[in-house]
RNA sequence: GGUUCCUUAGCUCAGUUGGCUAGAGCGUACGAUUCACAUUCGUAAGGUCACAGGUUCGAGCCCUGUAGGAACCACCA
């Protein structure tokens, strides 16, 4: 086949992989399937499983409904890598595709989409608005897996595996009976991070906090003088929330409409937040303050309302901030939550899920949103006389992450996960070290995050989800029976038990709850199965989601099936513009992905993209890089037509040995490469194994080997020495190293499934030699650049064999007219560097010019020498340094000095 | 407040258990051209390795501190 002049990865790219796909090469070589018949996947049952010839990781899942950005082309660009380079490797490499319900994500996506046609979510039962989901994400889907096709990722697709899938909503309802069982699971009513807009809780992580300017108000509350002993938390029924009527509060037997600002005395206390006084229950002081001592246990008047609370002694206030008294408000701060539950108050909840207030603010504050009861709120104080003071300070307000909606604290009961007896779990095996982390430090972040992890909320109330397998008692009456079961007919709304009717849940799982489980559900694990695939060799996926989602992972992997999921995990840092700034629509410097690939080529995107990366860090990615990848790619090209060129011309035998100058010192070269790359791989060090293989590629193959190969033609080794590079690059640029395979002459198959290149075997010696014609062209093309004539001027060599034997090679390298015998006349300029007895021939008067650039060099020299001499001069470093290196100091030494002698003789001549 | 990371050439980054004169790509300057490739080839300039101490025969690398930057967690009434 003939190869056109420059590689143009598009004509070719989706042939190339659908020829791949109907190979069959992306299916494991041993299936994982039928999962029980243990003897068809290499399970001795003497010696069980050979690791060592499975190689299983599994993709992030990318959301169904969207688009591949930047950073799925840097997931898929490391993890095709590592699947390919093991499956070349020879193991059964699974590389398992998946798509993600993104329970969340996609929801807001499609309540847009409602929005704009004028409907409501709440228009629709739970069921309806799945079925709409569903419908909605099935007409997306399929973008995005042609977009993972692009990029070259070599995944199973018949194992694609989407969130919502049965065996996955089937695992996930196995491990919530079973914590079900073990207790590990209970329904609270805790404040939880809601977003009033979505009509959602969060968990913890979910939010963002971002700093903001706000005010902080200081507002009187009067302290109740005719204080009786009566007390607040004892004259509250105890059980669970009080809803907030007041009607636990004491009622002021004597108050009166007015508070008289001047004459009486009053608690000042310092809030951001006024229009939650309606839920206090309480003012605290801090207990060693001074100032207030006397006033705990007495009772202050809620202002605009009747209420009398009490003024009670808590570490939680802090002297040093505002006034240094705080208000109390159970339903609606985390820090009061607390509060309340150490003095036993009640929980007087004011906002509703709506986020508009509620009747408990008083008739003229009830319906009021937030903002509005706010203003309300101070002015009506103002005009009481009770606004004491107002500041401006700056403080981290919760967002939601999707909508950028306050989080308002919210008193809810959901489901939450007692997530102790996990994260004991995880870090026995984190400190175990069986999981190994790149980049390390990540495991010490991850034990301290496990170590201070509260429990987990995992309700959330949209519709879009795997609905959670609890029912609730319709009928209160029959006392015997649960208030709640788990059942997992969750396409029932309701259902009966023993006689007595549950109503379904109607809220789903978080996402990270089921994503949790990814890697069992991937690989089909089932307990008491041999399974090569499970735990993973590696999971690769963003730095950014160590404690969502990796996390997550390891406690429920080892809970469910007693193995950590993963042996190692890769986590990648962030993708920043070229200006080192993160990515945003508003910013406007989002690069698609798609956009390069189709520009330069699914190889030269993902060249690019691994380039100058490292694992966890954030990096810089510019255009440029993939530039500088299409080149690599097109350089082999040519590399691969040149080749092809010589060997159909001269193909007449067939044993591969080395035999001219240059082909034993490819053969080294190349096998430093191999082991070089096999070491990065090993080590995730993807950048330097791309940077390897290019400067093998382009600085040496193309540059010096396949030049001196013009000269002599070795085709079985240049035939063997191009496939070794094709195999080498294959993992990272697949595409183009496949087009170059079947447009070769002598190949068969495919690359995709070829073999990893074996030891090469040389002499290096010989290989030595070349190194030595390397440096002799160097300083020639170096020499011939500052000289008058530059070109014009022949070689001429002495005694020097090499030089002899080599000539019309350093003819062509250095591109000089002749190099010729000096016929025992030594003249001219002396190449001096590596003692070669080899002379640019320039007449006298040239060479003097050359004489200040000649004096440079010997104090240049000098200079080393100089330094080398101090080194050896120390008696401490002969004494102690090893032995090979005070050699390799004494070596240099002389090499110096003979170096000196050279050039000196030369500046003499002149 | 806690945890972690980063600071090396104009830019983006390598530099693996400390070991010769600290590297690459891009950019810059100069030069080349019928030859596989202008998506090319050659040559060069460009660095107090943030700073200050310490350990060591020897420190970009290890230790301590300082300064600057970033991320995450918690909190900010």
């Amino acid at each position: 086949m003939k190869f056109a002049k420059s590689y143009e990865p598009g004509d070719k790219e989706p042939e190339i992989y659908a020829a791949w796909e109907a190979s069959g090469a992306f299916r494991p070589k041993v299936p994982q399937y039928p999962v029980n018949d243990a003897s068809s996947r290499g399970v001795d049952a003497e010696k069980g499983l050979d690791q060592s010839k499975y190689y299983s990781i599994v993709m992030p899942p990318p959301n169904a409904n969207g688009n591949l950005h930047i950073g799925h082309g840097l997931t898929v660009a490391l993890e095709d890598s590592l699947t390919r380079y093991y499956r070349l490797r020879g193991r059964s490499a699974w590389y398992i595709p998946g798509a993600d319900h993104a329970g969340f994500e996609t929801w807001v996506v499609y309540e847009k989409s409602l929005e704009k046609i004028g409907k409501s979510r709440f228009e629709y039962s739970r069921d309806e608005l799945y079925a709409q989901v569903w419908d909605f994400v099935e007409e997306q889907r399929g973008n995005m897996e042609l977009q993972l096709r692009a990029l070259g990722a070599s995944c199973a697709w018949d194992d694609l595996t989407f969130t919502l899938d049965e065996n996955v909503v089937a695992r996930v309802y196995k491990t919530f009976e079973k914590m079900w069982n073990d207790g590990m699971i209970y329904r609270g009513e805790k404040l939880v991070n809601y977003c009033s807009k979505h009509r959602t809780a969060f968990a913890d992580i979910e939010v963002e906090h971002k700093d903001e300017k706000g005010m902080l108000w200081e507002i009187a509350y009067p302290i109740v003088e005719d204080d009786s002993n009566q007390n607040f938390s004892e004259a509250r029924p105890s059980g669970p929330s009080l809803r907030a009527d007041g009607a636990q509060a004491r009622r002021s037997s004597a108050s009166s409409e007015k508070f008289d600002v001047e004459s009486s005395s009053a608690l000042v206390v310092s809030t951001t937040r006024p229009e939650t006084l309606f839920g206090d229950v309480a003012v605290a002081v801090n207990p060693e303050d001074e100032r207030y001592k006397d006033l705990i246990g007495k009772h202050v008047r809620l202002p605009l309302t009747k209420r009398e609370i009490p003024v009670i002694a808590d570490e939680h206030a802090d002297m040093e901030y505002g006034t240094g008294v705080v208000k109390i408000t159970p339903a609606h701060d985390y820090d009061d939550f607390e509060v309340g539950e150490r003095h036993d108050l009640p929980r007087v909840q004011v906002i509703g899920e709506d986020g508009l207030m509620l009747d408990a603010a008083g008739p003229n504050y009830a319906g009021l949103t937030t903002e509005e009861c706010r203003k309300k709120v101070l002015k009506d104080l103002k005009e009481q006389g009770l606004l004491r003071g107002e500041k401006k300070i700056e403080h981290a307000v919760a967002h939601c992450y999707k909508c950028g909606t306050v989080i308002e604290p919210m008193l809810k009961e959901q489901w939450f996960i007692d997530v102790e007896k996990l994260a004991e779990l995880a870090i026995e095996r984190l400190e175990k070290g069986e999981i190994k982390f790149f980049p390390a430090s990540k495991k010490k972040v991850l034990v301290n995050y496990l170590r201070g992890l509260k429990d987990w909320n995992i309700s959330r109330q949209i519709p879009w989800g795997i609905a959670i397998p609890m029912f609730r008692k319709v009928n209160e009456d029959a006392t015997d029976s649960p208030d709640w079961v788990f059942d997992t007919r969750t396409n029932l709304t309701e259902i009966e038990v023993g006689g007595v009717k549950y109503m379904r849940d109607e809220d789903t799982f978080d996402t990270w709850f089921s994503s949790a489980h990814w890697p069992m559900v991937c690989t089909d694990w089932v307990e008491g199965v041999p399974n090569p695939y499970y735990p993973l060799n590696v999971m690769e996926t963003g730095a950014d989601i160590l404690f969502a989602w990796v996390a997550r992972m390891i406690m429920i992997g080892v809970y469910v099936t007693g193995e950590v999921p993963f042996r190692e995990v890769y986590l990648h840092g962030l993708v920043l513009d070229e200006h080192g700034q993160k990515m945003s629509k508003s910013k406007g410097n989002v690069i698609n992905p798609m956009e390069l690939v189709t520009k330069y080529g699914s190889d030269a995107f993902r060249l690019g993209i691994l380039r100058g990366r490292s694992a966890g860090m954030n990096q810089a990615f510019s255009e440029n890089s993939v530039v500088s990848g299409r080149n690599l790619c097109n350089k082999l090209w040519n590399v691969a037509r040149l080749v092809d060129d010589i060997v159909s011309e001269d193909d007449d035998f067939d044993t591969c040995t080395t035999l001219n100058t240059g082909e034993d010192w490819i053969c080294r070269e190349l096998d430093v490469c191999r082991e070089k790359v096999e070491l990065d791989m090993l080590n995730y060090r993807f950048a330097e194994a791309v940077e390897t293989l290019y400067s093998t590629i382009w600085d040496k193959y193309a540059d010096w080997f396949l030049e001196s190969q013009k000269i002599y033609r070795n085709s079985p080794l240049l035939k063997k020495t191009l496939e070794m590079i094709l195999v080498m690059l294959h993992p990272f640029a697949p595409f183009v190293t496949e087009a170059i395979w079947q447009n070769l002459s002598w190949t068969e198959d495919m690359i995709i499934t070829q073999k990893w290149p074996a030891k090469l075997e040389y002499d290096p010696m010989t290989a030595g030699e070349f190194e030595r014609i390397r440096e002799v062209v160097n300083e020639a093309r170096a020499t011939l650049q500052v000289i008058e004539g530059g070109k014009r001027w022949k070689i001429l060599y002495g005694d020097d064999s090499l030089v002899a034997e080599n000539a019309e090679l350093i003819c062509k390298l250095t591109g000089v007219p002749a190099v010729e015998s000096c016929e025992g006349q030594p003249r001219g300029l002396r190449l001096a560097t590596m003692n070669s007895e080899a002379y640019l021939d320039v007449p006298e008067k040239v060479v003097a010019k050359y004489r200040a650039t000649l004096e440079e060099k010997i104090l240049a020299v000098g200079r080393e020498l100089d330094a080398l001499n101090a080194r050896m001069m120390n008696p401490a470093y002969v004494d102690k340094a090893p032995v090979h290196l005070v050699k390799q100091t004494q070596d240099g030494i002389k090499e110096k000095q003979a170096l000196i002698e050279r050039l000196k003789k030369q500046l003499e001549v002149i």
